[in-house]
DNA sequence: TTTTATGTGTAACAAATGTTACATTATTTT
DNA sequence: AAAATAATGTAACATTTGTTACACATAAAA
């Protein structure tokens, strides 16, 4: 399938035809696996990447090299900290995984500014700016506001929007790792969660019920 | 003072020559008051505003009422909330006070837009998204890494540099709602503090040390 | 000047979150 | 099949943060 095909069945019910057309011409596509690293703090960007299919997770990273989860982003979307790096020229200040197998399309840094005379274009990227933003406020909400409890509960809701299943795959470790927090807490609340009729627990496996 | 001596001794160099003509032509001059609000949760905006000189703080507010201090905005800045909203015609999700009395340059939003052919412009008005967001960042970092007596300090350290003044006017009870714990714990940290030789408590007043 | 309201200090206790330790089970490796 | 590894369950305890209660000091209002 060559990039204009691509291109066009992905987006032409978010840009304009000449913008579409571009894009056809530069960008490139990518599949990224499950886990893969798509950008690490300090990293410098040379791209954006546009999701076509899957879904990305979105750290920040402490100076002991500790996680928090920040959101996902699902297809049709973007990354907002590549945005402020093809501006500055400045490195990530943030890193992204990909939560499932996931399909890209790279869009070199320096035509997010070249674009922005088309109407769509500037419409996407102040919407994906605004939507990231959104998600950084979810975040602290939950810091801020929410106990642990309400906080893993809705991590896992979260996970199934992103993944489309209500049958994550994953150990009560990765989600202590994910929350910053010790695998401990996590068993004790999905515990507390399982006899609230709230998920039921496998293993390996964490099913979210009445989502 | 008129509106174009007043951009002009303000801003002429972050922005070109013909932009700050067009600026002068449509900007209005406002002061605010210390505790003035600017902006609150659900209202719809009508204009950037500009700092020229004093700051901002900007709140998260969940449903019960309580808020969080998310960060400070000084001088030369500008709000991003307020950029997404021109964008999307949508509501503020975040609340805006005067730290300090403050002047400010107020910009009908549609200008936002209008303006983006100019590169002086373009990334100004990237480079304050770039801003709020790792703003929003050390926010995340503070609730997901650090302890309260860190964070504690963390704001005391971020309210002088606002107020350029390491003699805070400000009491426990504020500090507590600011930052969503109670009072107690507030005086407690700032006593802890106190003995640690980082700050000096008075009535009414906090003094901050070797900042 | 008396009264009232506000700000601060601190003890005692409660609740939430984090840690250590160890048992049990399932899975993978040898 | 036996051994090693990984995932989960749970008790006991430690630490951090939040709550209640009250004393005392200062400032503002009557």
């Amino acid at each position: 399938m060559d990039n204009s095909v691509l291109v066009n069945e992905n987006f032409s019910f978010l840009f304009e035809k000449d913008l579409l057309n571009e894009m056809a011409t530069v960008a490139r596509y990518k599949i990224v696996k499950k886990d893969e690293f798509l950008m690490d703090i300090g990293q410098e960007m040379t791209f954006m990447p546009l999701i076509i299919s899957g879904a990305i997770k979105v750290f920040r990273t402490d100076n002991d090299g500790d996680d928090y989860i920040l959101y996902f982003i699902e297809g049709g979307d973007t990354c907002a900290m590549t945005l402020n790096c093809c501006i500055k020229g400045a490195k990530s200040e943030i890193k992204a995984i990909a939560e499932t197998d996931s399909e890209l399309l790279l869009i070199p840094i320096h035509k997010l500014e070249d674009w922005l005379h088309f109407k769509s274009w500037r419409s996407f990227v102040f919407g994906s700016y605004n939507n990231r933003f959104s998600e950084m406020l979810e975040a602290v909400d939950s810091l801020a506001f929410m106990n642990m409890n309400a906080r893993v509960l809705k991590y896992l809701k979260d996970k199934v929007l992103a993944n489309k299943s209500e049958f994550l795959e994953i150990t009560h470790n990765t989600i202590s790792l994910e929350l910053n927090t010790s695998r401990v807490v996590i068993s004790r609340i999905l515990k507390k969660l399982e006899i609230d009729n709230q998920i039921k627990l496998h293993r390996n496996q964490i099913e979210v019920i009445n989502f």
